[in-house]
DNA sequence: CTCCCGATAT
DNA sequence: ATATCAGGAG
């Protein structure tokens, strides 16, 4: 089986067991521009704890340039890298007011000049808030699975996504991503991979090896 | 390469 | 007690 013909099948077959969508939970692309600036190094789950009442709290990046650093941290306190993600969120708030008319950019160049969105972040945003797929996504669940499929060599997230624009149908490259993340957090975890709850084990060249 | 941070698994 | 999880900035 070609690398192409392996991530169609990848996607074919982790489509009947995961939905295509993120685990973050969001109403608009104004809150999943703050859940994904939450989620760097945190589970989605532990971000998801936080921001019920945060957007109750900042329903609009106005809400958030009128809010005190310190406040906006109270909210987020027991989020991972709290200080940095409460500024980074401020920064953002400020720029959307000033620069976008309150809006969240729809284009990777515009995304990753935000502070605390990198490539992988503007990528979730682009798909899951508006249908665009400009890149995909390469977290770590991406990275352990492509390398498992042997789609990639690469260690560097922006050279994988470079492998893995290749390979994959462009009109796929949202869906994929979304997929795959579920498999590497629930199945192909990095350590004590389940292979026998994996859809892909018997076309997996790590398990025959 | 270091810093930013805390929860959960072993 | 220590390891692992999980991105981006400087």
């Amino acid at each position: 089986m070609t690398k192409e013909e392996l991530a169609k099948e990848t996607i074919r077959r982790l489509e009947k067991v995961f939905p295509n969508k993120l685990e973050l939970e969001f109403s608009n692309p104004f809150e999943l521009l703050v859940a994904v600036v939450l989620a760097a190094q945190t589970t989605d789950k532990k971000v998801n704890e936080v921001t019920k009442e945060f957007f109750k709290r900042f329903k609009s990046p106005k809400d958030i340039v009128e809010a005190d650093i310190s406040e906006i941290e109270s909210y987020i306190r027991s989020i991972n890298y709290y200080r940095k993600k409460a500024v980074y969120l401020k920064k953002i708030a400020q720029i959307l007011v000033e620069k976008y008319g309150g809006e969240v950019p729809r284009s990777i160049e515009e995304l990753t000049k935000l502070p605390g969105i990198g490539r992988k972040s503007a990528n979730i945003i682009l798909y899951n808030a508006f249908g665009i797929q400009e890149g995909i996504a390469v977290d770590t669940h991406v990275a352990r699975v492509a390398q498992r499929l042997g789609l990639t060599k690469e260690k560097d997230p922006e050279k994988i996504e470079q492998d893995l624009m290749r390979i994959v149908p462009k009109e796929e490259w949202g869906k994929f991503s979304n997929l795959v993340i579920l498999l590497g957090r629930y199945v192909c975890t990095a350590q004590n991979p389940k292979h026998s709850k994996c859809p892909l084990v018997d076309i997996c060249p790590s398990v025959s090896l």
